[in-house]
DNA sequence: TAGATTGTTAATCGATTAACAATC
DNA sequence: TAGATTGTTAATCGATTAACAATC
């Protein structure tokens, strides 16, 4: 346990661990990896290799216990302690994902948004909405690590480029574009035009299949 | 050109369009390979091999005409004729993505909302909210081969099912649970867990890193 | 012609899958 | 003991990168 993990690993893992949350009133208090990987519709190595990589709890013939198995992927995802976060751009997007309860149970924690017209923007929880101005302190003060950008593309590079001054190591982007950052900070896009293009060209191939019979 | 394009090649297609209708106003109207790939901070041999798969308007020493280039990536993509969609829970985010303008340029349409409680939700601009009740007789008559879901987890499995007997062929989910469907219908999870878990485990390690020093 | 760039063919790398030994 | 399951070692597969020939 506690070797380096691959990205792709890394990106399993979040699935696991949603699946051993839904089933925690089950029958017994252990669980295979083959019960899993058929549960996921999985390959049952992989997600055996993928639990080896967290975890040291597995028992031949038994399995895991599923609450260690849950706490080994949460430690090992650093959901167990917080990590606070600021959002940029408190538009729609922006308040559905400061009014969002589930990220506490990735141990996120949004303090506060910063928009350029604070004064319009009210998010329903009470969480506070700042202007653009005072980023820069409340980071620094806060010793905040991680911002999340809804701005639109236009302004997407600006806003990312003042999150770096301010400290941030690690950007989460629902802008659809490329953003440009030094090394050592960390950028993530969620890029919404990627999973339509997916879901995009498999409706076409779909619709050509229908259409050939 | 139009061979068989894997899943990591699609997947960066979207990432190149974007860059390419960013920089439209640009002097000369053709783009290398090269010059797309240090705008993105990426391989150029990698970028060459995934722009030959969709178009063949590469010329040496020229470059890609770059109108064309958008055309054949936005035809490949299915971007060029529209795709009408569903979407089922119209909460806040899913009011967000009901009203963000920039789907159309991916070629998406949102058709409707439906949610259980359709009286007491207002899309801001002007589309319909239905019951669920309505759904199959929608989605029949229109056509709708899309649907997108934005049910808390609990519900997510149940509204899959919906769609499911209502013909849907390609679901975007952003509920964070895994979806069992049948073959022929493809499920996206627009997974928030796995974006963060990534930037949590880079966190992390730079803490570690900044401690060690 | 020389140089930049394309597209293809071969080599490398990493991740997934298969085979198997260890263990309860 | 027999069977299920783990974890490891080897084989396969696919994707990325490197090398090179073709072309404008």
């Amino acid at each position: 346990m506690e070797k380096k993990v691959s990205k792709s690993v890394l990106k399993r893992l979040p699935t696991y661990l949603a699946h051993l949350k839904s089933i925690q009133d089950a029958e017994s208090p252990y669980i295979s990896a083959t019960a899993l990987a058929n549960a996921l519709g999985m390959g049952e190595v992989q997600v055996r290799k993928d639990l080896a990589m967290v975890s040291d709890g597995g028992r031949p013939k038994i399995g895991y216990p599923r609450e260690t198995l849950i706490a080994d992927i949460e430690q090992f995802l650093g959901y167990d302690n917080t990590t606070d976060a600021i959002l940029i751009g408190v538009g729609k997007l922006g308040q559905a994902l400061m009014c969002y309860k589930g990220f506490d149970e990735y141990g996120l924690n949004i303090l506060a948004g910063f928009d350029r017209h604070p004064e319009t923007k009210h998010i329903d929880n009470g969480k506070p909405v700042y202007h653009l101005d005072q980023l820069e302190s409340f980071c620094r003060g806060h010793k905040v690590l991680m911002g999340i950008i809804t701005v639109p593309q236009e302004a997407a590079q600006n806003v990312c480029d003042m999150l770096i001054r301010c400290g941030i190591k690690a950007i989460w982007s629902f802008a659809p574009g490329h953003l440009e950052v030094p090394e050592g900070v960390m950028v993530h896009n969620e890029n919404m035009a990627t999973s339509l293009a997916v879901l995009s060209v498999h409706l076409q191939a779909q619709m050509r299949e229908k259409k050939e019979k």
